[in-house]
DNA sequence: CGTTGTGAAGGTCTTCACAGCC
DNA sequence: GGCTGTGAAGACCTTCACAACG
């Protein structure tokens, strides 16, 4: 099936969501107008995005903020409560490992995954960290859905094939490498080193 | 002055010059073809997105590896050694100032910056922890140009306020919040937790 | 001959402006 | 009156297709 979504749109629902979930709760309703101030956009941005999701606003009011915040849960998917995997415990690895911001958002962390024997077994924060050599079995146990992928550059497309070859269709990358996959598997780039020279390349601009 | 390069042109550039860094340097020569393969974009767009650099390519031939690389770390800015300070020495704090990757891309690490009194003068890598309370002073003798911003959410607007006042023009937050600057200020947001319910709502799709 | 550089076509995304509705 | 929902306009971005050229 084909999404009637836009991706630019599915992109902001996560970030309409989080500043929904930073008002005010007593304040019982919020207009297009508030909303884009919070998240940075144009209000017709909010108000056409939002149509997406049916008419989930009543004019002249604005939108309930708490249906509102119930329908883009529905919409984004985070109410099955899919499990992540995270591969490559190093300083990346283990920070996310300790982030709370998981469970929040409706994400188990299922399980830590290293190819170095010393890591195998040791604690990182509630978890154990596992061998690769149980990565397929354990995803298929545990039911992952989305893997994290936080090793180094030189290893990265190896264990998005081993992934993909599991199953899971849903993978974020955080190794500095364009990862080749079928077009049936989504991939999200969190890319620390390329965002520095973008904003290097504004510092020059606005100076010369 | 206004840029000249798209922005979305812009975005791509650090992306190029990574992937020559990773072709075979003794390969003198590489085609938009090749380049479009391993960055994971159309040939139209490699040809397109570097014609705005100047004329870098040979009819028939492809393009120098060496001096493109050259030009693109000029274009970018990564030739005039600028300054990052790590503002918030959490977990992904730390794992920031472990990472090797700045030094690569011609960065600094001049500073790192905590609230927490208990984390002062501790060391993290080779550096070690300075007060929150030293940081006008210290940006400006270290000449710092980007403050990256790894506090939490409901601080992080308080220290990009802090860092502008300061003088600094360019953020990189990785904050769950977006911040609200004057727009002769440049951020770029690194959002973990907008990434995971962007993959989820097209892991429905794929089913629905 | 092979590959770049680029006008033109075709999409997608954003913004405006106002009709529609509570 | 006030705010949403949306057609239409416009800006921006991508892709095609081929002329230009070493």
């Amino acid at each position: 099936m084909k999404s009637s979504i836009p991706a630019a749109t599915v992109a902001r629902l996560p970030v309409y969501l989080r500043c929904l979930g930073d008002l005010f709760v007593s304040q019982g309703t919020c207009s297009s107008e508030e909303l884009a101030a919070i998240a940075g956009v144009n209000s017709a941005q909010v108000r056409k995005d939002l149509s997406f999701l049916g008419s989930p606003g009543v004019r002249g009011v604005g939108y309930n903020v708490l249906d509102l915040s119930r329908e883009l849960r529905v919409a984004l998917g985070l109410t099955k409560g899919y499990s992540v995997a995270i591969i490559g415990i190093g300083n990346l690895g283990r920070a996310l490992s300790n982030y709370k911001g998981f469970g929040d958002w409706g994400f188990e962390v299922a399980a830590l995954f290293d190819a170095d024997p010393d890591k195998v077994g040791t604690a990182v924060g509630e978890f154990s960290v596992e061998s690769m050599d149980d990565l397929e079995q354990i995803v298929k146990e545990r039911n992952v859905s989305i893997g994290i992928v936080t090793v180094p550059a030189d290893a990265a497309q190896y264990v998005a094939d081993r992934l993909v070859e599991t199953g899971i269709r849903s993978i974020l990358n955080f190794a500095p490498i364009v990862l080749q996959v079928s077009d049936n598997v989504s991939v999200r780039r969190v890319d620390l080193s390329t965002e520095l020279p973008i904003l290097t390349f504004l510092l020059q601009q606005s100076v010369e």
